[in-house]
Parts: structure tokens; sequence; C-alpha cells
DNA sequence: TATATTTGCAACCAATTAGTAGCACGTAAT
DNA sequence: ATTACGTGCTACTAATTGGTTGCAAATATA
């Protein structure tokens, strides 16, 4: 089954968690009236995140509390890195051009 | 359909395309020829990349060259931002502060 | 004009996915 | 001890996805 972190967060609901969680870390029942689907289907959600390690377990008596691994999320972001430089340098090497041929 | 940039990258084939646009534009043969699947399979990926803007097309007799958006891709970038201060400046400070609780 | 090339599109299939419902196992509360 | 609560797990279903095949349209070449 493949389970990376980018197709973990294909997932809008999944996304929504990952902000939830990084701010405060949560039960999945507390997490599950946040969203209009089901308490089940929330963790299901949050299986996905767990196996593809975004998401770290915390037992507490009979409640699981989750929390995000932001170590992982780094992958996603050294993916980004070389596009970046397309949106950043080039563009703004544009940008300087532009403004260089508008003083004219 | 749901045809946002986080489900378009989800897909390792679909990223591999964005890599080698993202150097250089190319047709749907020359991409397929990069690949083990057929010229379709790959016509298809593009199709998604194209309806979520992260692909546009330039036209050239029968020829089609397609070219990597970067201005899309922020899209991704900007829903990373937040959680990149918890793996650099928040994560350190708070890696220093759990030393120093252990030392007492 | 006749033929080959490049491509998109529609139909179909197998595999995966998101969601629901029900059950079982611990843990807490009465 | 009995009841209620929080959770994970296992079918099951409907929708989506990635892939294949075949075809039609447009462009290039002979």
């Amino acid at each position: 089954m493949r389970r990376d972190v980018f197709q973990a967060i294909a997932d809008p609901t999944r996304r929504a968690i990952l902000t939830l969680i990084a701010m405060q870390a949560m039960t999945p029942n507390a997490l599950a009236e946040h969203f209009d689907t089901s308490r089940q289907a929330v963790s299901k959600h949050i299986k996905v995140l767990t196996e593809c390690q975004l998401v770290k377990q915390e037992v507490s008596g009979r409640e699981i509390y989750y929390h995000f691994n932001p170590k992982k999320m780094k992958e996603v972001d050294r993916w980004l890195e070389p596009f970046r430089n397309l949106w950043e340098d080039r563009f703004n090497k544009l940008d300087i051009v532009l403004n260089q041929l508008k003083k004219k």
C-alpha cells in the first residue's frame, strides 16, 4: 500500500486535521467534532497520517492524543525546494527587468 | 470533480512529470519515453496537471509543448508556511527548553 | 492525394479510497 | 460488579483513480 506524505496531504479533511493538531494535540473524538463526518471516518484519516508518520500517538488512559510531527512534513518542503527557485529567483529578475523598462 | 494542486502532486508519476517539464517544456510523446507506461496514461496525467493549472500548453503545429507553471505550485508552499515555523525556529527553542528541564 | 504522425477523448476494467455500521477491548465511573 | 465511554479494527458499499484499447481530428510528409 502506497503511504507517503504526498498522498496523505491530498485529502482536504486530512489537511484540516493536521492544521488542528499542529496547534494542539487532540483525541479522535475531539477532532471529529470539527467535521461533518463520523468519528470512524476521522479515525481512518488519522490512521493514514500515522502510517506515514505525520502524526504521533500519546496514550493517556482510554484516550489517545494525536500530535503533529513537523519533521515528516519537511519531506514536502524538500521536494518543493528546487521549484521554489523558479518562482522566486527568476521572477525577481523578471521584476527587475520590468521595472527598468518602466523607468525608461 | 476535485482537482486541486494537492491531489495532483499525490501521484509519483505526476511529480516526475513536473520535475521534467520544470527543466524543459516537453511534448506528451517525449514525456512518455521517460516512463514505463503508455503515451495515453501520461496524457491523462497531463490532463490532471492542466486542469489544476500546474501546467500550461503551447501548441506548435501538431505538437503540444507542456510548460510548468510555478505560480500554481506556490499554493503548496503557502499551505506549508505555518508548519515551517514548527520545524525551524520554535522547534529548536522547544528542544532547548526541554533539555534544560531534564538537567534540573 | 494518400499516408504517417501527434494528439485528445471516450469506453471500459482493476485497484484504491472515503465513508458507514457493527463489534470487541480497555479504561473510567457508578 | 455493572454500566458508560473512547478507541481500533473488520466487513461492506459507493465513488474515484490509474491504466489500457480503440478511434477520430488535425497536421506533416511522400
